[in-house]
RNA sequence: GGUCGGAUGGCCGAGCGGCUAGGCAGAGGUCUGCAAAACCUCGUACACCGGUUCGAUUCCGGUUCCGACCUCCA
């Protein structure tokens, strides 16, 4: 049982009880997307999961200021420090402005985001908006005697930093020696000191398209170095919570955190959270492989892999009954499973605000009272165990029997006392809902025009089933079978869902 | 090669030193004009080999296989 929100710190390998610097207000820091190209499921996988976190902080009350940053300029395409900057490169192939490459590519990341039901962030800066304050950083970690000057470029001094910061490479489980003795050949190494160094500052190269003038040349800055600047400038030299995907462990936050030590003199983070991958064929996606699935190519099942097209909210649930920090595997026999599962919810979550208590306050079935209650307890508990979210879905399939039970009569209205009737009818929506982000799309949140004419026409068939008139009501059944709406008779009547 | 993580029933996936999630699929039953849905019951799984223990899927050691990071990636 676990009554506190306790966290999986990457920093220090363990669940720890999550305590805020300054309580009620948590400050929340996620490395967004780099818009060079589209954002693929397994960058949607991370950008749920901390949703995720956001949402039941909110839940639990606390003022969280989320701050998602979008990359736009300094992310190289290859080897340490010497490759194109991949939005210069992609302008280039398309004969664009580098920043008609970040608005196309922002706009499609906020709009998959919010098919998602992705909340947005309190905050969401670019690097481009923040080349002051970068610069000024740089300047810092120069005065403070950790980086250095080589030909309009400037590198972080690792070496030095380790002297003065000994848990340099801790975060990611490196050993700081083998960093240091890195043998492996890379090209125009020359300018740096050390291999381990890193660029904070780069000349540009005459044909690179986005430039910034600096005191040491015209140029733009590394890519780590814009989540040091932003999240110090919005979030505080210390911060609550910091998360990633687990492939920016190392080098980005391992060095994100030397940048911040080494301008600032304090470790930001105190919370340090990573997902983990999400892979297809048992490989990781990612944008290098070429194995990637574009999230509308899965929506519309104009994909390779699938067998038909997956709804947005299926994705998202499908996701959920994975541990954040597992590793994910799509195929089509998951997600179809997956499907199911989530309409099943729905449903559950449909019939709740129909249910009627009459009034009477003790359980008449005490065993049934105390297993809902049980069960909205666990919901915290699971939650609060690092954000068991695949815990959390097996409470609310219980507490899903327990309410299509009450609804279909197999267990009588006054079987729970009234106390955990009303507990249920709140706890079990603000769930799902609210902490898990699932959204009904399942067709059945329905406009007026369709509840009026369903219900003329499920009238018309109650009149021939009350006249023992078989054929005309399975044809009404069939022919709405063949528009994908799918009919059920209850005790109470007849009701209808889209499938 | 170095570092780290994982191997769970037909499938997906939690979890734990003994009380053995959940979803999907499957079997039986209740309900029903039939169907669908729903509800009830059922499958006794934890890669392999040793060890610790009264007892291990869970802890320790070894083996095999897989993955991640070490270089751009969420």
């Amino acid at each position: 049982m676990k009554t506190q929100l306790t966290i999986f710190n990457t920093f220090s390998r363990r669940k720890e009880v999550f305590e805020p610097l300054n309580p009620p207000f948590v400050g929340m820091y996620v490395c967004g997307p780099t818009v060079y190209s589209d954002v693929h499921l397994g960058n949607c996988r991370t950008f749920i999961t901390f949703d995720l976190v956001y949402r039941y902080l909110l839940h639990l009350g606390y003022r969280v200021r989320y701050v998602r940053n979008i990359t736009d300029v300094g992310h190289l395409e290859s080897d340490a420090d010497e490759g194109e900057d991949k939005i210069a490169k992609k302008a280039r192939l398309e004969q664009l402005e580098p920043m008609e490459i970040v608005q196309r590519y922002t706009n499609g990341f906020r709009q998959v985001m919010q098919q998602f039901n992705v909340l947005p962030p309190s905050v969401e800066p670019t690097a481009t908006g923040h080349l002051m304050e970068q610069i000024e950083m740089v300047q810092k970690i120069l005065d403070n005697g950790l980086a250095y000057e080589k030909n309009g470029s400037v590198y972080f001094d690792v070496a030095r930093f380790v002297q003065q910061y000994p848990d340099y490479g801790k975060l990611s489980g490196k050993v700081v020696d083998d960093l240091l003795q890195e043998t492996r050949d890379l090209k125009r190494q020359d300018e740096k000191n050390n291999p381990a160094d890193f660029a904070i500052w780069m000349k540009a190269s005459p044909e690179h398209l986005m430039r910034w003038k600096s005191p040491w040349s015209v140029g733009f800055p590394g890519w780590h170095l814009e989540c040091s600047a932003m999240s110090t400038k919005y979030l505080g030299e210390q911060f609550d919570l910091h998360g990633g995907g687990m492939d920016l462990q190392f080098p980005h936050h391992e060095n994100e955190i030397a940048q911040n030590v080494g301008c600032c003199g304090v470790a930001p983070v105190r919370y340090w959270m990573h997902g983990n991958m999400l892979t297809i064929n048992g490989q990781k996606m990612s944008k290098s492989l070429g194995n990637s699935i574009l999230p509308h190519e899965l929506f519309s099942g104009q994909n390779s892999f699938m067998s038909q097209p997956y709804s947005p909210m299926t994705v998202r649930f499908f996701m959920l009954q994975t541990h954040y920090r597992s590793t994910l595997d799509f195929s089509d026999a998951a997600l179809l499973a997956a499907e199911k599962g989530y309409k099943r919810l729905m449903n559950a979550l449909q019939l709740l605000p129909e249910l009627q208590h009459p009034g009477n306050t003790p359980p008449q079935m005490p065993d049934e009272d105390l297993a809902v209650q049980a069960a909205c307890n666990a919901l915290y508990d699971h939650m609060n165990d690092d954000f068991n979210t695949a815990m959390v879905l097996a409470d609310l399939f219980e507490l899903s029997g327990k309410i299509n039970a009450l609804y279909n009569k197999q267990l009588p209205p006054d079987a729970l006392g009234l106390e955990t009737f009303n507990r249920l009818q709140s706890v079990f929506p603000a769930f799902v809902q609210e902490v898990l982000g699932l959204a009904d799309d399942t067709g059945a949140a329905n406009n007026q025009l369709s509840d009026g004419l369903m219900s003329l026409i499920l009238d018309i068939r109650a009149e021939a089933r009350a006249k023992k008139d078989w054929p005309t009501s399975d044809l009404i059944r069939n022919r709405l079978n063949n528009l994908h709406i799918v009919v059920k008779d209850g005790k109470d009547g007849t009701t209808w869902t889209v499938e």
